[in-house]
DNA sequence: GTGGTCTAGACCACA
DNA sequence: GTGGTCTAGACCACG
């Protein structure tokens, strides 16, 4: 599997900030990167890591909180909540890679690429990469 | 080369709507899908394509007037300015995919996809819009 | 050196008020009067003070970010940026004054005024404002 | 007195050209040198040494026309009014040189000049421009 | 017909 | 508290 952080914020795209951590969090636990019980990173850690106001960052863990998606038990941390989303899973990720894929193939068109060519500018990404 | 408008504005994404504009111009002049000289739609058939507020794109032309893409005619229209960005042209193609591709391999690791995996659903999506 | 605020606005003269905000930064700037560093007035007090909708204010603060000349950083101000136009600061200067000379004495020629009648009006006002 | 075009369009200051056609026409009426039976220029050459559409020069006279200070004859040109205005000239003119002298005041504060580099700066382009 | 300016006001994001 | 985004709608300027 390609490699990436968990969460990684994009200062540039416009995107709010607590919606890309949102986004991530709930992408990661669709995915089962993020496992029921799995601990975030600290609103302080994520803060410094991400150059952002810890304030953003809590809010983010509170709408993740208050959906149900993860628990937080003051001096201890922030942990992935283990009933849900496990049986919408798999539809889920369908549907979010399926959205991504859309997504992919209009930029890819906007940049004149065919997917053939596409495919070739990602491989030469990742072996730059490595 | 895959098919796309030349605006599409996503209402779901987070990216405020008139960036969205202004990044598929510069996107579209970059790879020469709009070429200098090139009467870009007006304010009005945009908003109602893209089912926005006349003002929102009227921002987003106001934007790229200002940094010098377009220039904009009360009363003929708004159109892509000549002498910016045409040499770089190739550099900054490259630059873009690159960019692009960087953006999907992280983004399709978050999904917990491998390479092979992203590129059959990129094929089945094309499949399907067929 | 004669008293003016920094920013003021003249509803009748049929100048678009967001332009009379940029050129007047513009002005503070290359006079040195806006410091880099320095702060701008908050967008809903310049828009109190001069009696106008913030979005107007909002406006011309977004022209000067595009252009360079303000940073503006959400939850805390618009700020004069460091590194434009400090050098030329002098020619530019001096820039100014000829044009704005030029300025009023095409105007006062059509008022049909000699330069020392312009000159005793001028005295007469500074009196009058006292 | 000082030399300048009856007519002249500024097309940066954002002031609506037919705006400043109305109120240079005015002005010069109110300064005498527009007289009663006065020729103004023709709608084509006044549009073809500014610059402009004939149309938005046509719409300026249309409005002096209405206001009755000028009085357009078809096939012979546009001619300035004998009765209006005559009587408030005094006043007017004065009251005009106020303004005139309160915006050059601020202006000159805006740009650091007190009276005296003013006059001395004015006296220099003078000079210059001879 | 084209785009431009301004207002009013709702709601959002960040420090 | 700061600024940002978007909408709705009135009215203007120019070709």
């Amino acid at each position: 599997m390609l490699e990436t952080a968990v969460i990684s914020i994009d200062h540039s795209s416009g995107v709010p900030l607590y919606r890309q951590i949102v986004d991530q969090v709930l992408l990661a636990v669709s995915t089962g990167r993020l496992k029921p019980g799995s601990r975030l990173q600290t609103v302080r850690q994520l803060a410094i890591d991400a150059q952002i106001n810890p304030n953003t960052v809590s809010r983010a863990y509170r709408e993740l909180d208050i959906r149900g998606f993860v628990r937080t038990r003051r001096g201890t941390g922030t942990f992935i909540v283990g009933d849900k989303g496990v049986a919408r899973d798999e539809a889920r990720h369908r549907e979010a890679v399926e959205q991504f894929c859309n997504q992919v193939l209009a930029d890819a068109g906007r940049l004149g690429l065919s997917l053939s060519e596409l495919v070739a500018s990602l491989q030469d990404r990742l072996t730059e990469r490595r």
